[in-house]
DNA sequence: AGAATCGGTCGAAGCGCTTCGACGATGGGT
DNA sequence: ACCCATCGTCGAAGCGCTTCGACCGATTCT
């Protein structure tokens, strides 16, 4: 492995020119930064990085923090990583993959030896004890998902209350007035990330603000929680017309039970899901759906670590916009 | 941050002796140890992984090259990623996650400048031209997949072609005797990963030990994709009484479709299916199958890395025996 | 014309750690 | 009683890089 030094020699000049070439912090005439440039690709040079992270105390690495929990939102996660790899890469930045399960230890793992310049901390629920750690750090890090308190953390989530909101106007453009929510089981309004609460916030506000009425049930996994959710919606608002669902698990055996009961999508009932682009393309009627935009909330994550790194930009929470692609689940209510 | 040195002075014993605690490289008394653990503890010390590095040139972590493709495996992928991230940290390791598509210069990249110790490469295809590149590295690596040539590079895998004779023989013992393979789409076979044509293969295998007849059909995407695989192969081997079903992709759309052809699982037709345990139970029938253990497969291929590392254990393919796990898609066939 | 400025380059310090050789103090073997 | 090994520790070199201050020659300003 040559080193800078080898560099140095093979062009003709010191080590610290060799230096300024690569990181060009210092004007270097256009002949000896080709000559550098020369030696380096014939020597096949690459700055070994663990000295440059000594020197410059910058490691060029970002710790991204993914949960390892294996439930239906894995494709999901998947994007999320594949975003951030890509987007951190754009940045000349590689990726440090941390699993939750290591929690605060992890991080302080990673971020007391300097292994990384700023972590990104997916699926952060409500109350996260990882907040005050990431606090602590000397490293600028952000959170994707919107805890309760942020403690002045970066910020980034899809807007689930606007989804909700635009989920329920889509219907309602439809000329649907009533209208039941088939949520997350309790188990996620439970556990913490707050993305199912913000939802259910929004439809309701939204319900209010449209003059629907509307009812929400959570949904247990599986068949059976399916078929008592749809039952008990069937009880509390008779005649719905419309379903908005925000549950991608319940969605095949949804489509099993509607068919049982007879019930056709869209023509006696409308569907409106929120889920990945593939998951409502490969049902059997293509669902109109509110798209979680992991590619862009990846993205963005590693442009607020950038900028945070560079000074730039203040801390804060950014929501996304939702997007409602148009499918085949919507239809009018009938007569 | 506390360096080394502020550990040593705290602890009233030198740098050297600091680190041979922290090694354990050299014999050091217990009382000794026992100070310079505490003033490690109080100052809350991380050693700079750069500098450490650059000092022993052993950077404790590892990279993983994982396909970006968003197709139906990413379960599967993440299943890997999880498996190597668990396994790395017993090892005291870190992962550092690169995308496919960076390709070859991703992998010079972070080998050259000394990122990292080793690196697993998922996804191997089967003239893979990341393999001379690996060979040219100095770090060792290992490959989860199987090339044509692996130029001595350590590989694992599912054995598939044992997998499918498992698989046959399951039915066998359930008394079938005609029995197609719906595999992957003809895209799969063509794309270059092995694994597809080594199913394929120990099929055939298989089915000649066994005494069987059988039919093997690749299956395109979708509904239509599954219609016409079925067709062809009612036609080519009527009465056929079970399915290998080798693509993932084609279970919904299966069941559709045999639903509508009113063939019943497993009375009128037996399914072993090869996919994740969490596939197989998500079907309306929970499916008789045969696992990807990608869990033990990440694991083992961690294991190899750190062999490689310690200077242990010569390279060279492991092939992991297959599981197959009873449920309820196989019967004896009818009258 | 002399001072101030700028472009382009060099030398050396120092980032925080590991590791090698050295060294005194013990203790066993003969 | 003497030599050698071993244990436990220290000092210093050096890993490969960045960066600061300095320097020199060529402009530019006044």
């Amino acid at each position: 492995m040559p080193t800078i030094s080898d560099v140095a020699r093979a062009a003709g000049v010191s080590m610290s020119t060799v230096s300024y070439v690569l990181s060009g912090r210092r004007p270097i005439s256009a002949e000896t930064s080709a000559r550098v440039k020369a030696a380096i690709a014939e020597l096949g040079y690459h700055p070994h990085a663990g000295a440059r992270a000594l020197a410059s105390s910058r490691t060029n690495v970002l710790a991204l923090v993914v949960p390892l929990r294996v439930d239906v939102n894995v494709p999901v996660i998947m994007q999320f990583v594949t975003a951030v790899v890509t987007a951190a890469r754009t940045y000349n930045h590689d990726v440090l993959l941390l699993t939750k399960d290591e929690g605060t230890a992890g991080l302080e793992r990673v971020a007391g030896a300097t292994m990384v310049d700023a972590l990104i901390v997916m699926d952060v629920e409500r109350d996260d004890v990882r907040i005050p750690a990431l606090g602590r750090l000397k490293q600028p890090s952000v959170l994707i998902g919107l805890p309760d308190d942020a403690a002045g953390i970066a910020c980034v989530d899809l807007d689930f209350a606007a989804t909700a909101h635009e989920c329920l106007a889509h219907l309602a453009g439809h000329g649907h007035r009533r209208i039941a929510l088939v949520g997350p089981s309790p188990a996620v309004y439970e556990r913490g990330t707050t993305y199912a609460g913000r939802f259910l916030d929004g439809f309701t506000a939204a319900s209010d603000e449209l003059g629907l009425e509307t009812v929400a049930h959570s949904c247990e996994p599986g068949a059976a929680g399916v078929r008592a959710a749809l039952t008990e919606i069937e009880d509390e608002l008779p005649g719905a017309t419309a379903l908005v669902v925000h549950n991608e698990e319940a969605l095949v055996p949804l489509f099993e039970e509607l068919r049982s009961r007879g019930r056709r999508v869209p023509d006696d009932l409308s569907i409106v899901a929120v889920c990945p682009r593939d998951v409502a393309t490969s049902m059997p009627v293509h669902l109109t759906s509110a798209d979680i935009p992991a590619h862009d909330v990846g993205t963005l994550a590693v442009e607020i670590a950038m900028d945070l790194l560079d000074g730039r930009r203040t801390e804060g929470v950014r929501l996304l916009p939702p997007t409602i692609v148009e499918r085949d689940s919507c239809a009018a209510p009938r007569g």
